[in-house]
DNA sequence: GCCTTTTGCGACAGTATTGTAACAGCAAGG
DNA sequence: CCTTGCTGTTACAATACTGTCGCAAAAGGC
């Protein structure tokens, strides 16, 4: 089964096999990885991509790492996105200047890469808790990745495997309609067979234990299009 | 019903593997794709079938590819429609030329596949925000694809799956007169035979979603014509 | 004003989509 | 072997949505 919606960090790097270094490590460690070899391309990439969080070099032809970094940083719906600026000993000088710019944490090259991986890490950890092992929460009902139990109001709620993805792929992204296809793609796995209503059943029995201890549904059903929840 | 909003990318490459590739990520995506291996049948795919973007390939037997994208960008109907174009890096005259002939972007094969289908969402997001999950707003109205929701005034308006599409068609361009026939192909689908009064019926229910909450009627009847949003 | 064409819209029956209970298969663990 | 818990499928009921019709209302044309 394809993991459900894996993080994705954004790497831009000029150098290639700094760059694939920095990817392969990454891969690794469970990430998905995007790749922009400059600043053009990153904005872009960014944009499309939403990455969880951007590995930057400070410097880069044409855009600067800088000038990405206060672009992302300047607009609301990419504010949020952490960024670990990445920069030569002999650039130090503007480590000030790179936080200024609102860098979320700043490394040094040479830079131990397991080091580099505990900082992406801790970042990730303040955006997307259960790609990390965390806890999600909407409205009275949290989910904690790690011990693998859903809460809601107090009560402990029991949820099947199934149930429990289906609940997690909608509290990464409250809100977002999943269709009956994406649901599969991502619950049940890539290219298993099943049929499209299985869903519904899922849905229906998520839906029951949630309401068990009372509490309004919070699963939306969009009638042509699928479901998401609030 | 298969949405029929979806899409619709023409690939233009004569390269069978290639082609198919390029198809099987965009379908993956939610696209619907119209192949074409030559100019000429591209030519005429765009007439029937006026995607909403194209992806075309350089070098083509008979009908090249910059012949292609200059008769697209002068004729007027289609002038809109954005061009994406690839070629070999042996071709590479360069990223100018290909600009210059129109193209929208331009892809240096061999690509990145994650990266030429982010610079494809990018072209749509220009000409269809909806179909990529962006958000549309007029007035005082409010769509959010993701979420599949429409707020006006704050409230959430309770639309049917058609007045939604609707409405995201109306959004795409505010102001915009569409004909019954248009509003068929493009909210219906291609090949539905429905009468064209139904569409009436349908406008009528979305201005009766729209102002329930009070507010003014946003669509406008083009007597002889069709109708419009503002 | 009067006639023609076009549009608005309530009503209704038909259709498609969704909710859900029931069931059978299966794997894990006694 | 039997339980137990979970899963996917099916069938049917409950709903929500759709398309068509018919007539009233509005907009032009002259």
């Amino acid at each position: 089964m394809a993991a459900p919606e894996l993080p994705v960090v954004l790497v831009v790097e000029d150098e290639p096999a700094q760059r694939e270094v920095l990817a392969y490590n990454l891969e690794a460690e469970g990430f998905r990885v995007a790749r922009a070899e400059n600043g053009e391309e990153a904005l872009l990439l960014i944009e499309e991509e939403t990455p969880d969080l951007i590995v930057l070099d400070w410097m880069l032809p044409s855009v600067s790492g800088i000038e990405v970094c206060r672009q992302v940083k300047s607009k609301s719906d990419t504010r949020g996105i952490p960024i670990i600026m990445l920069s030569a000993r002999s650039e130090e000088v503007d480590r000030v200047r790179g936080l200024e710019t609102g860098a979320d944490d700043y490394v040094v090259k040479p830079y131990s890469i397991v080091e580099l991986m505990a900082r992406i890490r801790a970042q990730l950890r303040r955006v997307r808790p259960a790609a990390v092992g965390g806890t999600l929460e909407f409205g009275d009902i949290r989910l904690d990745a790690e011990s693998h139990r859903v809460y809601r109001a107090g009560e402990v709620l029991k949820l099947g495997p199934t149930e429990f993805r289906l609940l997690a792929t909608f509290m990464e992204k409250p809100g977002r309609v999943w269709s009956r296809e994406q649901l599969l793609d991502r619950v049940w796995g890539r290219d298993i067979y099943v049929d499209t209503r299985t869903v519904d059943v899922h849905i229906g029995r998520l839906r029951k234990a949630l309401c068990r201890h009372g509490g309004e549904d919070p699963v939306r059903t969009v009638r042509g299009a699928g479901y998401a929840l609030g």
